[in-house]
DNA sequence: CATGAATGAGTTTTCATTCAT
DNA sequence: GATGAATGAAAACTCATTCAT
């Protein structure tokens, strides 16, 4: 409801309605409207962002594990696109109730693809000239931009298959030669 | 205001007031609360894209190009940052009040892109196995990112000055060899 | 809780809590919250001034009848602190529910008092000329305005302590001779 | 209304019907509801006891004083019956959102008696041992008792026509010589 | 043109009460 | 008998919008 409508035109009692409980019921399980937001994003952003750590340490060399992040993090968007889309309405606002949820969620991305480029300079795939703190956040920025495009052009596509193009960009750019 | 608080959170009399004006005026000049988003997307951030053709006509090559787009639009949302919050709020939610705006815009930012991108392959100097409609929104995605960036870094630092670092990671990923 | 919160700031929620049983479990012993109020004053208020008429028996003349009534009186209230706040607090509303409680209550402590003033009057120790339903209110009026005040300065001091000084107050007014 | 059905009986909607206005424009002469209820007390109750000083400070010997007090006080509290029941609730509750309001009335009223009561000891028409801090307390409780069994009463009889009798009481007391 | 008081529909939230377990 | 999750009616409050001045 909240990917369709957004936030603050989506009523409690529809939300009720939806989720087929009165409207007080809500109530016994979120402490207000606000908390339905906040509990959104620690029970379900919070774990989708979690695992993707996981998924790098599988992979090998420091491409792969780009690879395997960006591919994880566009198929569990796809997956659920409606979290997608609350995720994405909310990183790019400035809200004050889950403002500090989200710079914990986007720090624990930026670290691991900081690490990633780091490991890349030792195994000597990206490059050594490198502003590193510059370049984690262009690459959480493109795929975030390639999400908002799915989105936006209605979910038709697939998705996950833009992983290539987008390494491909990334790699190109950053690789060493 | 409604960079600092957001659409749904800013009151028409808080708007009023700031504006020095008595509530009921704004109505002489909007239709309803609704309107003075749509009409702030209209004259402003509209102005300001179209004012991006005009810097990229006067540059020479496609690489300057590209430099003149991403500095003046680095510059330009720096000069009005409350305007950039806005736009950024606006362009990752889903308003139907103003969707069509913004895809307007949005085109008319990568169709520039697009007509860089497709000149510098005739120029040989990008790329020719380029996926150009995945390119232009991956730079239009990294720009947007930086200004983020630095919007949730309390704009403290000089947005402009990353223009170099950005384009280097764009070209020497989209570069030709 | 009525003492300290009022009776329409406590919800049936928290006297189940404090009366550790379950919400629904209030609702096998009263037949609604009202029904909590109107039982507390049958059993618990009644009972006390019940018991006012015995001690009064006991006492020998008319003099020492009064001075029980108001010791056991001011004793009482100050043993249950409680039940002096929530029978006050009703007294001096005009509360539907028990409007017909108050009034008995009420009414057989003024009967009291008054056959006390009567006694006095044959024994020679009253005043003949007394206005006695005025005189049997006055009485009233001034316990229990003593017993609001103990209760607002903190119930710190000796209540029970105050007898002696109420009963010269009314016997011998404050007038000099 | 709150005369009539108490506080927390009466909803903004009643109170605005009553008023002839919106339930919108309630809240634009009060913050809230519980705000009416500090409102009312500043404006109207505080008045009636600052006139109390005036009538006194009138008055020649203490006892007329004392006299002129206690009528203008019935006097006041019959015009504006309404007002004594929302009066009378209040003190005798321990609500915190005016406990302080009420204190600063009542010391106001105990102030005025405990001047009056001085005098008289000095003028020789007062006990020169009473407990004046008990005695001005005992005269407050009792005017107040008087009010409240005229209200009680259902406002039938003359009020002010007490003033007699109960200065009687006060000055001579019950006890016979 | 401008004002700002008034409106009342629409929202969030509370809480007495019920009833299946 | 006891429970406590669920209910939904009712209440307080907000705020976009109107319109007489």
């Amino acid at each position: 409801m909240f990917a369709r409508q957004g936030f603050y035109q989506s009523t409690v009692s529809q939300i009720a309605r939806e989720a087929g409980v009165a409207d007080g019921t809500i109530y016994l399980y979120f402490k207000n409207k606000d908390d339905i937001l906040v509990q959104f994003f620690n029970f379900r952003a919070k774990q989708v962002f979690a695992s993707f750590r996981q998924e790098v340490d599988k992979s090998g060399n420091s491409t792969d594990k780009l690879r395997s992040l960006v591919r994880r993090h566009l198929e569990e968007f796809q997956r659920d696109g409606d979290m997608a889309v609350v995720y994405q309405a909310l990183t790019y606002q400035n809200i004050d109730l889950i403002k500090d949820q989200i710079k914990e969620v986007s720090k624990m991305y930026l670290d691991i693809v900081g690490e990633i480029l780091e490991k890349g300079q030792e195994e000597g795939t990206m490059r050594k000239d490198l502003y590193i703190s510059l370049a984690k956040r262009f690459i959480l920025g493109a795929v975030d931009s390639a999400i908002n495009n799915w989105l936006r052009a209605g979910r038709k596509y697939d998705l996950a298959s833009m992983t290539e193009p987008l390494i491909d960009l990334f790699i190109r750019g950053i690789g060493n030669r």
